[in-house]
RNA sequence: CCAGAGGUGGCGGAGUGGCCAAUCGCAGCAGACUGUAAAUCUGCCGGGUUUUCCCUGCGGAGGUUCGAAUCCUCCCCUCUGGA
């Protein structure tokens, strides 16, 4: 029997390395993107055309889906393979990101400010103080010891989150890949709450691992003989509702996630216990939060030798293509990131063009950071050149989006017609830019694959 | 020709004596977005290069008033009915 994660070829240059993650619901080539898929689907694109574009792997989120549709229905009908007919690995979400996110927005609601512009650089310190999480009165959040207390945003329910909670509904959506339930610090954050929140989180991460064995499920990196009793029989699979294949998994896989905020002490104390409590896999979670662009590598480079060798590594909710070709050098294996997926129905379309690599937008998102070294201004060490479809000089312009890539989108339309949809918001606009970005994504890291064969990177 | 309604910033459309350079929407321009409350959000949007400052300004020309997009007179134009 084949293991969950198999390498098979580590970079000379680096800690880069090849991989396969091995699913039940199909088998991933590492380094990998993971599409965000939150509320079960990818928005705008059917199933078929997650195909078409070669998606790997998706992410799906338990709030989410708790909230909406419910995890019991999801159970239901055979796991969110079924339901939502994304029929490959998917990975779960824990909801941990949630009592940051939505913590974050319910004090810029309190303040008066967008969601967006809260987690701004330039937001007063004094602003951030009164916290809304630990243990004072929340409005949408309220995080214990025991575990979390959400207020739904959909429908004004109380809903609890527990390691044990996140878990058994993680179970019942029944993704592949499971998260622990962890919490995600804000930023910027004292040294004193991180370490609270990073203690707090490897006791969730006990509890989640306590609640698997029970389960008999995320037991150990090769998959469970015979299965776990989650897991449906052949007969029972074929009665379920919309069924043409196997639905819910057979196994499942573990991700303890290390926490520590941008501190160089906790980070490196959390790797080690997170990687010690052998999970069948590790994340790294709590970056790219609102902190530096510096910050965030800083934090996973600290952790890099503490990763596990045989065990595959996620990084949550990163990235932008600098960053992830940068921080698969530390041994990353799968991103997951919104930023393909939203910013196409921003209408910002990546247009990878080597000789633009470095011009209009510049290399860096955020001004603080310093420029890379000239030697580092390879084909992958700035961020894409973006366009933003929507602007009037589009408007006549009969070009694809990106005369380098054959997507579906670029293969038919002219950067015009995208302006159009996008102008009239046609929602064939959104569709067509979000097969284009997570194309470039795919192909990204099929050229990243590529040059860590080659012990390019 | 008669009757009625109306002419406001690129467009639509509020306002009917001072708090009006004029609500709001659209269009335009700029910005943001990294485990998705996001087909979203933010800012600008008459001119003067910043302004608590000045100029022009609500069809046109006059007038009343301390003060008019708002009231009066005349003119021009549009729309809807009727002949």
């Amino acid at each position: 029997m084949s293991s969950f994660f198999e390498v098979s070829h580590r970079s000379s240059r680096s800690k880069a390395r090849l991989g396969e993650i091995r699913t039940d619901h199909g088998v991933i080539k590492t380094p990998s993107f993971v599409a965000v898929g939150t509320k079960g689907t990818i928005k705008t694109l059917t199933p078929e055309l997650v195909r078409e574009i070669k998606t790997q792997v998706a992410f799906v989120n338990t709030y989410h889906l708790v909230t909406h549709p419910g995890a019991d229905i999801i159970e239901k009908v055979g796991g969110i393979h079924n339901y939502s007919k994304l029929n490959m690995p998917l990975m779960s979400d824990s909801g941990g990101f949630q009592v940051f996110s939505l913590a974050q927005s319910s004090r810029a609601r309190q303040h008066n400010f967008s969601h967006t512009s809260f987690i701004q650089p330039g937001v007063k310190q004094s602003q951030r103080k009164a916290d809304v999480r630990g243990e004072e009165e929340p409005l949408l959040v309220k995080i214990t010891e025991d575990g979390v207390k959400f207020r739904s945003i959909y429908d004004g329910q109380l809903v609890e989150f527990t390691p044990e909670k996140s878990m058994e509904y993680q179970l019942k959506i029944g993704a592949d890949i499971n998260m622990a339930f962890d919490e995600c610090t804000y930023y910027p954050a004292t040294h004193e709450y991180a370490e609270k929140a990073m203690k707090r989180t490897h006791q969730w991460l006990k509890r989640c691992i306590q609640f698997g064995a029970q389960q008999r499920v995320f037991s150990s990196t090769s998959p469970p003989k015979g299965g776990s009793p989650k897991s449906l029989t052949q007969k029972q699979l074929s009665s379920l509702p919309f069924t043409n294949h196997q639905s819910l998994s057979a196994n499942r896989y573990l991700y303890g996630v290390i926490q520590g905020a941008i501190f160089e002490d906790l980070r490196k104390k959390s790797a080690e216990f997170v990687v010690s409590q052998n999970t069948p896999g590790v994340a790294i979670g709590g970056v790219s939060v609102g902190e530096t662009k510096k910050e965030m590598r800083d934090q996973v480079r600290w952790v890099a030798d503490y990763l596990p060798k045989d065990r595959p590594v996620h990084l949550l909710g990163v990235g932008q293509i600098d960053d992830i070709v940068d921080l698969v050098k530390y041994g990353i294996d799968t991103f997951d990131c919104v930023e393909p997926t939203r910013l196409a129905r921003m209408g910002v379309l990546y247009e990878v063009r080597k000789q633009n690599f470095l011009s209009q937008r510049g290399p860096f998102r955020h001004a603080q950071d310093k420029p890379y070294p000239e030697s580092e201004k390879n084909l992958f060490s700035s961020p894409p050149y973006e366009i933003d479809i929507t602007q009037s000089i589009y408007k006549n312009n009969l070009e694809p989006v990106d005369v380098n890539c054959d997507c579906y989108t670029c293969s038919n339309f002219a950067k015009s017609y995208l302006h159009h949809l996008f102008k009239q918001r046609e929602i064939l606009g959104y569709t067509l830019a979000t097969i284009h970005n997570l194309w470039t994504m795919e192909r990204l890291f099929e050229k990243i694959r590529e040059m860590i064969g080659n012990n390019l990177i």
